[in-house]
RNA sequence: GGUUCCGUAGCUCAGCUGGAUAGAGCAACAGCCUUCUAAGCUGUGGGUCCCAGGUUCGAAUCCUGGCGGAAUCACCA
């Protein structure tokens, strides 16, 4: 048992034995003692001065003897108000730290304490999902980033994770893309022009828009027609909705347009989920998954589970949920989103049989998802409790949400193009790849640039809106990504200088060490890494990572202006600091890899 | 209008299941490189934690009601 549990054990069985009363399950809290005062833990008594009829001081430095006197770690203690701070000894620091050095995997769940593969249930986590008409924006940079990081946290708590993607690649918007390609193409393909597949069909999407847009205008102009009307008759929509029951129907050409576009948007995904460092064990496609969606909704209504309009239309009646109605199948028997995302889920059960299917998605979303699970209780489906939607906030620009129609969405690519351009500067005007190859300093550019990309974005709570403002770019100094990752290259640095001998053999430094004022805060903050973890994977929040590796940073920034490592002249003290470097430098590049984000040697 | 989420320094954000005097970064100003990487470190100024009640020994945190913002309430996805 670790110290905080037996420190509150001896607390819970003195409280007994003197009041007769055990003090309930959540009134031992035991927190860092904070900056300002004496100590490593501290217990808030309050909570037990009733139980104890003494005042808060007496109670306190009495619980304060009786942990001296019985754990041997509890060395000394002092009393302010309520408060009952305890100091740990040395000793127990420094054995903390001697023990973990060297460990790769510190923090992280090993994965041979995982039980044995195939045993255990897995988290599915559905993320990036995108549509296939147009390349990927800054709103699905967020989604990739939390999604990935996410499955990263659930792992390093010991969590079986399948990371799943769902490409939406039919519907009304890839044929759009399509008939635009079809009418004003001309036989352009990536090859031919050069352009990303993505980027290619996403122009054409745009083409359709605009084409679109002026027929409109000619239409409420020439017919007197509302702009609803308008979109609804204009020729080029029709044809698009034709194109759509072509592909339904199977059209050999159409199908063969349709596979050789999203082809190329595939092949241009590929290319920006890579180099986004994202990646998934399993794609579905929504063109597989809509008609066991269909399959499933039938059922449900030959079970009466769901009822049929007058028209053929079916539907879920979710009175009892105090909403509204939800159709399942339109007249014609298309299906709708909805229909779709109960194929997926179904597929997903049979495929994997999780215990838990995580679908991030952003918060445009909640109620799509409040009537998905819903609709699955309804249909009796043991997976509709399983399913958790990770909601986060939307990005937004100074001037607002981003919008294709008034053509400010952040381009994925571009957004880090930018960021690596800005790293190779701000690398160069610092000086400090003189010796890099071409290379490794492009390596470098990339690591550092999206570094910095990645901690923007992550080390904000998920659920909030967050702020992204391309004027100013993405900070390199305080609390960012370059920051940590520099960090960890300043204290390979010294290690690189101590050389592997060395590094192998204070492992055991001597123990006899008085620890100074930074030394311990450090240890300390590294200390809590492990159940940083396991509360973030809990909350499914990279924000807590993210926050958390910076305070580490920060602290070795400190502790490394103040003291020597190498040239500390006492020997046992110049070990004992190596080693706290070393699992220092450990403890960031594990917690950025939860990010997503590799940290360099050099930099 | 209903539902959900958010509101903390000029700006961007932390603040864990209620705990001590609310913290960082950016921006501004002032310092620190003959010593292991100055993308660093130190200091100064900057707060009605949206407002009002309530619960509690104790509230930025929990509850209720306002105010402000966002999302959603589709036979779009």
């Amino acid at each position: 048992m670790n110290i905080e549990g037996r420190i509150a054990e001896v607390v819970t069985q003195s409280i007994e034995e003197l009041s007769g009363q055990a003090p309930k399950l959540g009134q031992v809290v035991l927190q860092r003692t904070r900056k300002d005062f004496e100590g490593d833990l501290t217990l808030v008594v309050f909570p037990f001065v009733k139980l104890m009829r003494r005042s808060p001081e007496e109670t306190a430095r009495f619980i304060g003897d009786l942990l001296v006197e019985k754990l041997d770690e509890v060395e000394r203690f002092n009393v302010v108000k309520g408060f009952l701070n305890l100091s740990l000894s040395n000793n127990y620091w420094l054995e903390f730290i001697r023990k973990n050095t060297g460990d790769p995997d510190f923090g992280l769940v090993k994965p041979s304490a995982m039980p044995e593969k195939g045993t255990e249930k897995p988290v599915v986590v559905e993320y990036s999902s995108p549509n296939t008409n147009k390349p990927l924006h800054l709103g699905h940079v967020r989604n990739n980033l939390l999604g990935y990081s996410v499955s990263c946290l659930l792992q390093g708590a010991g969590r079986k994770v399948v990371k799943v993607n769902l490409v939406n690649d039919r519907g009304i918007h890839i044929c759009k893309s399509m008939l635009a390609w079809m009418r004003f193409g001309r036989g352009e393909t990536p090859e031919s022009t050069g352009k990303k597949g993505d980027q290619l069909v996403g122009d054409y999407y745009v083409r359709f828009e605009s084409e679109l847009r002026d027929q409109v205008r000619q239409l409420m102009e020439d017919e007197q027609l509302g702009e609803e009307e308008a979109r609804r008759e204009a020729p080029l929509m029709k044809e698009a909705q034709e194109l759509l029951r072509r592909w339904e129907a199977g059209d050999d050409e159409v199908v063969k347009i349709w596979k050789l576009m999203n082809g190329w948007v595939y092949e241009g995904f590929d290319a920006t989920y890579k180099r986004m460092g994202v990646d998934f064990d399993k794609i579905y496609y929504e063109s597989d998954t809509y008609l066991l969606g269909k399959d499933t909704v039938l059922d449900g209504l030959q079970r009466k589970a769901l009822y049929r309009k007058e028209d053929g239309s079916v539907w879920a009646d979710l009175q009892d949920e105090k909403l509204d109605d939800k159709l399942l199948l339109r007249a014609d028997g298309t299906s709708v989103y909805m229909t779709q995302d109960i194929g997926t889920a179904q597929l997903r059960y049979y495929d994997y049989q999780p215990e838990l299917m995580v679908y991030v998605v952003g918060n445009e979303q909640n109620h799509h998802f409040n009537v998905l699970k819903k609709v699955l209780h309804k249909l009796d489906k043991p997976y509709a409790e399983a399913i958790y939607h990770l909601s986060y906030g939307m990005v937004e620009l100074p001037q607002g949400k981003m919008k294709s129609r008034e053509g400010t969405v952040v381009d994925a690519d571009e957004l880090m193009d930018e960021m690596e351009a800005t790293a190779r500067r701000m690398t160069e005007e610092l000086g400090k790849t003189q010796d890099f190859s071409d290379a490794e300093k492009k390596e470098l550019y990339h690591l550092i640039g999206l570094g910095a990309l990645k901690y923007f974005i992550l080390k904000v709570d998920p659920k909030k809106n967050m702020l992204f403002n391309p004027e100013e770019s993405i900070d390199f100094n305080g609390n960012t990504g370059p920051f940590i990752q520099y960090t960890h290259a300043r204290i390979r640095s010294v290690l690189r200088t101590a050389g592997k001998e060395r590094l192998m053999r204070v492992h055991d430094f001597s123990a006899d060490i008085e620890l100074q004022e930074k030394e311990k805060q450090l240890i300390k903050t590294i200390y809590d890494f492990p159940g940083v973890v396991k509360e973030a994977a809990e909350e499914m929040s990279p924000a807590r990572i993210a926050n958390y590796v910076y305070e580490v940073a920060r602290e070795f920034n400190q502790f490394y202006h103040d003291h020597s490592i190498l040239n500390e002249p006492d020997k046992q003290l110049s070990d004992f600091r190596l080693c706290l470097s070393e699992l220092t430098a450990q403890t960031i590049r594990n917690a950025m890899g939860l990010l997503g984000i590799r940290v360099p040697e050099r930099m």
